[in-house]
DNA sequence: TCTTGACCTTGCCGTAACGGCAACCCGTAG
DNA sequence: CTACGGGTTGCCGTTACGGCAAGGTCAAGA
């Protein structure tokens, strides 16, 4: 079944002038009634359009969100991963915003240190990450002027993006070698671990080992990824042994 | 001492063209060094950002901040607890997207509805609120279109503006009433009621009695409020009627 | 004293993500 | 045919800054 641009926008609670606005800039494209040109949106849309909100709620550009929808599952698998990082990260935020706000409304005013009454309006900023090339990204952009939301993506340049593409076409191979070798207990494996997480960071202002390993899990349940990595390395192991090396090495 | 802007934004963690911004459009008045014509913020405002930040939170217009911080102290007061509810429900709607993305990632996609789908995205949509007043005002300025942050101060014209100063006005004049006849037990005390709660209307997307009763607990404990009721009605008992009233009909 | 670098100022232009509106079309009911 | 609710495109405007150019201030070092 199909729905009018009111039924979408009423079901989404967004506006009619923002899903316009959307297949406009080819966003969430929209099919059209062959009858009377009216734009239809079916179950992908709905689904994209889902994608679309939870990718924009702390402020990625809708560029970006574009450039995440249109790359393969596993990159917009990783960037719902980091969604969810920054979500858990806003409800802690709220908590301790909370707490501050309590402060400042208590009786006579406002007690705190200068420095702790912003100190939960500033954990937005980007949290240091020490691996090489983690720091090379961020050293490149800046770190006080840089929001992480708008510069995850936004900031990739055209070099950038093919030296993702880049670094996921060396773990690919090494990958292929693992497969063959059977061996994860490697160098080769673990350089296969360490140029996925490299991967991962294009899209993540944090790294932890535990959303890699969630990630990693999603990879062996998912038949979608079996199906992508085994397009990718000619082996339907490969999902499962990428997944060994990283429940192996993400420590 | 007084910080320079350049300290300030580092302390807040904005930046400083957010900080000229705000001083040129009169939000965060900055003082100036005499000697070169800097920039240069004290405690005073420090405590204003802090104010603006808690305010913002959730997309208040700027000018509607201006308007509130330039409000007296229980103007403030209350949107500040108005925040507080905010902060309270965003907390709770990021519990659901959680639960919601989580659906979302799981092994072979989406299964929910499509209702599902988005029900916590529209959570942050105007509340139903059955008090007459309340819906007046909600009928002015529509449900589907309003977003409650938006909306809630900016929607307010010169007229509305004029009838909460008047439905403070007549709340006060009742208060004096009452203060001299020391019956809370009294349709005057609870007509006094009906306007405070009125008055905190033109502010709150949502009413509590919980939150109301906080309020009048902030009145009794907060010697400032005490002085601006005395003010205005004569009487340094004002602020502890005025709470009690609020505990005995906010049920 | 001069130079340099960090900090500051004002003024101006531009941007992202829409909101709003005008002019017009479509389909259905009265 | 009219009215109303739904839809279209095109255009202008808004808000909250980001960014940059041109110029001033201050302190340390040569």
């Amino acid at each position: 079944m199909a729905y009018t641009i009111q039924q979408l926008a009423a079901l989404a609670g967004v506006s009619t002038r923002t899903l316009r606005y959307y297949d406009t800039i080819g966003l969430l494209p929209a099919q059209r009634n062959s009858t009377n040109d009216y734009r239809e949106y079916t179950t992908v849309q709905v689904d994209r359009l889902q994608r679309i909100l939870f990718l924009r709620l702390f402020g990625v550009p809708l560029a970006t969100i574009q450039k995440i929808l249109d790359a393969p599952l596993a990159t917009q698998q990783a960037a719902l991963l980091d969604q969810r990082q920054r979500i858990l990260a806003e409800r802690d935020r709220l908590d301790h915003l909370l707490t501050t706000l309590d402060k400042t409304l208590k009786r006579g005013g406002n007690h705190m240190s200068d420095t702790e009454k912003f100190a939960a309006f500033k954990e937005k900023q980007i949290k240091e990450n020490d691996v090489q090339f983690g720091s090379e990204i961020r050293e490149k952009y800046g770190e006080e002027k840089v929001s992480a939301a708008n510069k995850q993506y936004a900031g990739l340049s055209e070099a950038d993006y093919n030296a993702m593409q880049d670094t996921e076409s060396k773990m690919l191979t090494l990958l292929k070698a693992v497969i063959q070798s059977g061996q994860i207990d490697s160098p080769e494996a673990q350089q296969v671990f360490s140029l996925h997480k490299a991967w991962l960071q294009f899209t993540w202002p944090t790294y932890s080992t535990e959303a890699h390993k969630g990630l990693a899990q999603m990879y062996t349940a998912d038949p979608r990824f079996g199906q992508y990595y085994a397009a990718k390395t000619g082996s339907d192991k490969a999902a499962s042994v990428l997944a060994a090396i990283i429940e192996k090495y993400a420590v």
